[in-house]
RNA sequence: GGGCGCAUAACUCAGCGGUAGAGUGCCACCUUCACACGGUGGAGGUCACAGGUUCAAAUCCUGUUGCGCCCACCA
């Protein structure tokens, strides 16, 4: 065995500790080793050097499962280190959702959930104590986020970055916030914004996520007519909201309520009267009575009818969603209570007019899951039109491409409609917005605090106690990362202002409006040019019968768990009951699923096309794959083996032999298609074909064929060996990016390092040049394997067993078997024929043999297996004339084309040619296997 | 209501104008000295439905049905 370990060094110590290749693979093992021997050894280090290739630039990835990352680095790297990191990174942005940190929200959200269960909020805590501890949280998660990014295998930048409020992004924060108010495009303005009464803050509209399908009620009641005994029924989802009422609207144009316009209304709760108004655009004479009770302070339609009507608006909410002095009696009720309260007081007076089951759409905060409030408040606008026609044009221009190109229309669409941004936060954490107001409520928006304000200590002057939304600072994150706004060397260097320089941006599509919209936009505006040149949206993992994942729903999946292997004896019956019924496949592997590795998560994650919207997560499908790290781990054993002491070339070895020509072809190709499915971002194809290429060709055939030459130990194969060690070393390097740990640990066998520590990671990337292509040598061997096959096919048709061998005869014209007559060692071989195949022309048919047909480019092969006294004649019938059935129906299918004159009219000459060939080739198989039936007599 | 997408073998998914593909699962045989996490073969699909374009349609167009997502919303 191929036991001792290679020489190699790392940072000047022998790797004395390095598996021995005569174990099984094991993924714990070989991912446990590497991660630290890449981070110290530079791997993971830019490349700063400008030697005027361009530069990539890819976002870190988001870490850990709680939902919270940190982004305050990106990597730097040449196009080489990017493949790899990209592919070595895209495991995690698929596995977890995207979030941004640099204000830290989601800890600052799981924080206040720890609140909750101690039945407390943050305004319990105040402010203060509850940022530090926000601090507290996030620097002991730092290290359970270490472990994992250990065992994926990430940059290990991260740990750089303090988990502090950064300086620097602080100040590229003040200074968009200073520049766009200068700008005039920060504004301060009273509107109606959506508000959480759970978290207190203001939300923006993609803050607010929409729950379908509640269960709900429309509750009607009458206004009577001041003065008279007529009234108006209006129908409601949300009775409390009347006590902001302001107006009943009608169409102009309803009959019924013709007489009553101008008319105004008694409210009951209030001595305010309430008029009758007419609108054309709220109203749809259609729905319920007609008749819509107007709140123009809680509702968004109402809001805009108010300001058509010059209407007042009455807020009836506390922040807290409790009810104001403006709910009267109500005050102090929440909404829910309010709800009722207000329907029983309506009754007691002899106004409901019934209420019936209504399905309704409930908008709920993404953070609290609290039902969002509309209010009306004062909050910090940006306007979007300018900056999102920029990027709408950004886009079409193609100086951002968007992968998949079907997300355009979703961009498109966004930008199109979008609304001027609320970017105030009523919250702690975060960076808080540059604006100092004054004892006279005057405003001042400055970097610093501004000289007119005063000392600090004089307290009339107050900064802003808002915070900033936290997408605001992500939308900086290309260049605030890069010390925006000085004009670093860094920012020059690595921002794509050059048109040669390219970067790179893959994320999830979840988060298009929220991060890479904003990117653009706040790119073009600030740096006037655009952040990315790519963008590479994938799809969002969702368990195995396609649900979104979800902790209610309990089918969440922990990548950890797939990496090192869980049992399901620890889950709760229910639990576990869930956890099977979301994942088919893995409630087969009894007690639980084994280790799969960080190696075969990744290769499974990258084999799904980026135009998968939703990527349904099979664990069946990631055994398949460590099936695959397993056949690699034994076919470099036996390769190592095989060749015993050697040198990995330098360089493809020149090489006569057919079989080394052609699995150097095959690696030339397999070479061109990952290279091209790389960069195209088709990484799935490129991932296959280095699957396909490694198992089928390389291990099915190739090795298959020089197993015995090796190991003749009369010669001494130097062509063969050397194509070996190179096809094996250029097959590690390709499939590194997909499957990083096992390659390396390979790889480190192959070569080796005598100074310092390197890593395949460093390695040129194989191209299709390395190797010669040559078709016509495959081609030839594409015959060869057809004639094996055949042989095989027999073999396993008529369960003819391994030992017993079979007499073959290869018959055809002078072209074909030339092809063949020249590798009788290799048919010998894989067949198991009884001794040398024998070659002819013509001849008299051998009794007892049995026909297959292989097609050829210069002619048919037949091929004759000599089936006497091994297989019973009744099987070998059925088993012609279910060929003979098969050929019949390709033979009717293919006349029934040819016999049409337009087909042969119209359609291109080589397709009708290729038609009238294909013909002719089933004709001659099937006359070959009625002559073989005949010949089952003669078993 | 507007937009986008998906419906292909038992399951998870490729293919997207020229005779249906992969992995897993299934069946048969093989413990042949890299690997049973293996080998050799095999079975299994009128490519959701209905029209249309074309010599030719899983592939293009139209419509229908079912499912999913996004945006906007009905008081």
């Amino acid at each position: 065995m191929h036991g001792e370990s290679r020489p190699c060094y790392f940072e000047g110590s022998k790797m004395s500790d390095a598996p021995d290749l005569s174990k099984p693979y094991d993924p714990r093992e070989v991912e446990s080793r590497w991660y630290d021997r890449w981070e110290k050894s530079g791997v993971f280090e830019a490349n700063d050097e400008d030697d005027g290739r361009p530069v990539y630039v890819i976002p870190m990835p988001p870490p850990n499962v709680t939902g919270s990352l940190h982004m305050g680095h990106a990597q730097r790297c040449t196009l080489e280190d990017a493949l790899i990191r990209y592919h070595r990174m895209r495991g995690f942005s698929t596995l977890w959702q995207p979030g941004i940190d640099h204000a830290g929200i989601a800890t600052q959200t799981v924080v206040e959930r720890q609140l909750l269960k101690e039945g407390k909020t943050r305004h319990d805590l105040g402010r203060e104590a509850f940022v530090e501890r926000v601090w507290k949280w996030k620097n002991e998660s730092g290290g359970r986020i270490a472990l994992q990014q250990r065992v994926l295998g990430a940059s290990p930048d991260w740990r750089r970055s303090k988990f502090t409020m950064d300086a620097d992004l602080g100040r590229a924060v003040t200074e968009a916030f200073v520049l766009l108010h200068e700008q005039g495009l920060m504004y301060r303005a009273t509107r109606l914004i959506n508000w959480c009464p759970e978290c207190r803050t203001a939300l923006s509209d993609l803050e607010v996520e929409n729950e379908e399908g509640a269960n709900g009620e429309l509750f009607e009641f009458a206004y009577k007519v001041s003065g008279s005994a007529e009234e108006i029924i209006v129908a409601t989802t949300r009775p409390e909201t009347m006590l902001g009422d302001t107006a009943v609207a009608v169409h102009p144009d309803d009959p019924r309520y013709k007489p009553l316009h101008g008319k105004k209304l008694v409210h009951p709760f209030s001595d305010r009267l309430v008029p009758i108004i007419t609108d054309a655009i709220l109203v749809d004479m259609k729905f319920g009575t007609g008749a819509v009770k107007v709140t123009p302070a809680h509702d968004f339609n109402d809001f805009a009818t108010g300001k058509r009507h010059g209407l007042e608006e009455i807020n009836i909410f506390e922040l807290d969603g409790t009810m104001n002095d403006n709910g009267g009696k109500f005050k102090g009720l929440d909404r829910k209570e309010a709800r009722r309260a207000v329907k029983k007081a309506l009754d007691e007076k002899g106004l409901a007019r019934g209420a019936k089951p209504h399905i309704l759409t409930l908008p709920r905060c993404q953070r609290s899951g609290g039902v969002v409030e509309p209010m009306i408040s004062t909050q910090w606008f940006l306007k979007m039109k300018d900056m999102a026609d920029r990027a709408l044009e950004a886009v079409h221009t193609k100086r951002v491409e968007v992968i998949p190109p079907e997300w355009v229309k979703t961009y498109d669409h966004f930008l199109e409609n979008i609304q001027d941004w609320c970017v105030s936060r009523q919250l702690w954490w975060g960076h808080q917005i540059p604006a100092w107001h004054g004892p006279g409520g005057e405003i001042r928006v400055a970097r610093t605090r501004p000289a007119e304000c005063g000392p600090e200590s004089d307290t009339t002057w107050t900064q802003d106690p808002d915070v900033l939304d936290t997408w605001f600072s992500s939308a900086l994150w290309p260049f605030s990362t890069l010390g925006w706004p000085e004009r670093t060397p860094s920012l020059k260097k690595f921002y794509p202002t050059n048109p040669k320089q390219t970067s790179d941006l893959e994320t999830g599509y979840d988060i298009l409006f929220f991060w890479v919209a904003r990117m653009i936009m706040f790119g073009l505006h600030f740096t006037n040019e655009v952040p990315f040149r790519r963008v590479l949206l994938s799809g969002l993992i969702v368990d195995e019968t396609g649900e979104k994942m979800s902790k209610v729903r309990g089918n969440v999946i922990d990548p950890l768990d797939l990496i090192h292997g869980a049992s399901f004896s620890s889950l709760e019956p229910d639990t576990l009951a869930k956890f099977k019924k979301s994942y088919p496949s893995a409630a087969q592997m009894g007690d639980g699923f084994p280790a799969f590795g960080a190696d075969a998560v990744r290769f499974t994650l990258a084999t799904y096309p980026p135009s998968n919207m939703r990527i349904a997560l099979a664990p069946k499908r990631i055994e398949g794959n460590k099936h695959f790290l397993n056949k690699i781990w034994n076919a470099t054993r036996l390769s190592l083996e095989l060749l015993g002491p050697f040198e990995l070339p330098a360089k493809c070895p020149a090489a006569k032999d057919t079989w080394n020509r052609w699995v150097l072809s095959r690696l030339s190709n397999a070479a061109r298609i990952a290279r091209e499915g790389i960069e195209a971002f088709r990484i799935d194809e490129a991932a296959n074909e280095l699957y396909r290429f490694f198992w089928y060709d390389l291990c099915d055939w190739y090795l298959e064929i020089i197993k015995p030459r090796l190991r003749d130990t009369t010669q001494r194969d130097e062509e063969t060996r050397a194509t070996l060690a190179w096809t094996l070393g250029a097959s590690l390097r390709l499939l590194h990016p997909f499957v990083p740990f096992v390659t390396e640990e390979l790889w480190q066998k192959l070569h080796d390092y005598p100074e310092k520590f390197a890593s395949v990671a460093l390695e040129r990337f194989p191209e299709e040049g390395d190797a010669p292509r040559d078709v016509a040598i495959e081609a030839r061997v594409a015959t060869l394997q057809g004639v094996i096959v055949a042989a095989r096919t027999v073999r396993a048709e008529h369960v003819i067993k391994w030992a017993d061998k079979i007499p073959l005869v290869v018959r055809g014209d002078s072209a074909a078997l030339a092809l063949v007559r020249d590798h009788v060692a290799e048919i010998e071989l894989l067949t198991g024929s009884a001794g040398t195949p024998r070659f002819e022309h013509e001849g008299d048919r051998p009794k007892g043999y049995t026909t297959s047909v292989v097609p050829t480019a210069s002619g048919p092969l037949e091929i004759l297996v000599g089936l006497k006294g091994l297989v019973d004649p009744a099987h070998e019938r059925t088993r012609i004339e279910r060929e003979l059935k098969k050929l019949d129906k390709d033979l009717a299918a293919i006349d029934k084309k040819l016999s049409s004159p337009s087909f042969t009219d119209k359609a291109p000459k080589e397709v009708v040619e290729e038609s009238r060939a294909q013909r002719k080739s089933l004709e001659e198989a099937r006359a070959r296997l009625h002559e073989s039936l005949s010949l089952v007599d003669e078993l």
